[in-house]
DNA sequence: AAAGAGATGGTCT
DNA sequence: GACCATCTCTTTT
């Protein structure tokens, strides 16, 4: 957590943000998509980690999430909030009428404000060539995050695998 | 301020 | 053909 990430917008324009609240999960998790083995969809969440996974929710909103652990486990992060960090004001006019602080406090807001789509599924996160990264600016995980079950899901409810940034 | 419902489409059975 | 790791708008206190 607390890491940058950082979407090339093309015309050398950059956007990025701060990670500020993430879910776990993993494919002995039954909330998980990587639960029942490997389907297209999913296949990227049991790839190498360092890529991104994204995917349609509800038919209307992209989720993104960064695929960890090691290749063939099926482990993913998925990236519920950031923070403006660069291109606050490219991120006011992609969603215009929003206060700021519900520019991306979501899953579906930070694909909105960031502009990751259905396009960017499989995006490998290290390639130098990629629109997309994720950047270590030395600012350190939470010592304590603040814990609490995840949002949205039908399975597994009581499994407390969301974790946020202290403060705001 | 809080609560409820509709929108909408890829994926899996 | 049913299910959803959601958001926004509308209606009701």
């Amino acid at each position: 957590m607390n890491k940058l990430v950082v979407v090339d917008q093309g015309s050398g324009a950059e956007v990025s943000a701060r990670i500020v609240e993430t879910e776990a999960y993993r494919s002995d998790d039954p909330a998980s998509h990587s639960f029942n083995g490997p389907t297209p969809r999913s296949a990227v969440m049991f790839g190498p980690p360092g890529v991104l996974y994204v995917y349609l929710s509800y038919g209307i909103h992209s989720c993104a999430n960064v695929v960890v652990g090691a290749d063939g486990d099926g482990q993913a992060v998925l990236v519920r909030a950031v923070v403006p960090v660069d291109g606050l004001q490219t991120m006011r006019d992609r969603r215009a009428g929003r206060v700021d602080t519900d520019l991306a406090n979501g899953p579906g807001k930070v694909c909105a404000a960031l502009a990751i789509g259905l396009a960017d599924n499989g995006t490998d996160l290290t390639a130098p060539t990629a629109r997309i990264h994720i950047v270590d600016d030395g600012i350190p995980p939470p010592a304590h995050p603040l814990v609490g079950p995840r949002i949205g899901i039908t399975k597994a409810i009581d499994t407390p695998w969301r974790f946020r940034t202290p403060s705001r």
